[in-house]
DNA sequence: CACAATTAAGTTGTGCACAACTTATCGGAC
DNA sequence: GTCCGATAAGTTGTGCACAACTTAATTGTG
């Protein structure tokens, strides 16, 4: 009972240490490229859409992360030139986040990164999308829970 | 296979929302005591093996952290009250931390918390226990290769 | 014993995360 | 049109993480 305690025993210590642990990888990875893994996950939502310059708002929809956090991230990938910000033209109050030449080119030269940080993990391809499902599962519990 | 990109596909993504999800379920139960989730883990540990006081390293080797992050945390530990750092005695370099009769007091009014937290993932138990040791042989797969 | 290499903890600097707050703009009610 | 509440982004302050460095103690080797 008071072995819940166990540090070994518990997910979300698993989860921690895991999720620090792939960070691990990405960093020498993404530093070549002068990049954090939070910036690459900007990016990535960016290439997904490269026409549609989200605002501050619906990237932090998107990775859940508030203005308090991108706000400075922005301003450094856009001190490095992968991204330009303009104020909306109908709505003063939005900002849109668009990829320039550089960042949008950048998307080829990490294409091959998620094979590589999936061979890291030493899991199977049935393996990983069935902990990726378990993990947004888990996720979108929270998150229902934390809206009542 | 450039959709390989995209960010709903990525295990990393899954982790590392997951991970801070889970903190966000941690932080009201935590703040009650006036602890980080980081701060508890060190806590965990020490509850683990009230009587050996283990060394800042050791502390590290479980929880994965380097002196930068703990030597900091254990500090904010001691100035509440729940902890105690003393040089070692035959060995000058080490620090040896130690559970306070406060911090060992706290065990007994935090162990009904990793089920409220089971509960929060809306997994089974069987669930959370396959999770769990999915992500430890990740994150050993993981510190084994960059051993070599 | 001397001294170079190693080890332990701490410090400094950078970049997230997040809470709490500020500023500016927008929208609706009147 | 005016004002009030809501919304968007940014700012400030705290606490991790981690790299790189410093300081002090210890160990190993000649």
């Amino acid at each position: 009972m008071t072995d819940d305690l166990v540090l070994r025993r518990q997910v979300c210590f698993a989860l921690y240490a895991a999720s620090r642990a792939l960070t691990d990888v990405y960093r020498p990875i993404l530093d070549e490229f002068g990049l954090t893994y939070p910036q690459y996950l900007v990016l990535l939502v960016l290439w997904e859409r490269p026409d549609e310059a989200p605002t501050v708002s619906e990237l932090g929809a998107e990775l859940r992360l508030d203005s308090g956090t991108l706000s400075p991230l922005l301003k450094r990938l856009e001190g490095a030139g992968l991204v330009v910000r303009r104020r909306s033209a109908r709505d003063e109050r939005r900002v849109e986040v668009g990829l320039t030449e550089q960042g949008r080119a950048l998307r080829e030269r990490l294409c091959d990164v998620p094979m590589r940080i999936a061979q890291a993990t030493g899991l199977g391809l049935g393996e990983l999308v069935a902990l990726r499902d378990t993990l947004t599962r888990v996720t979108d519990t929270i998150h229902r829970q934390k809206e009542q």
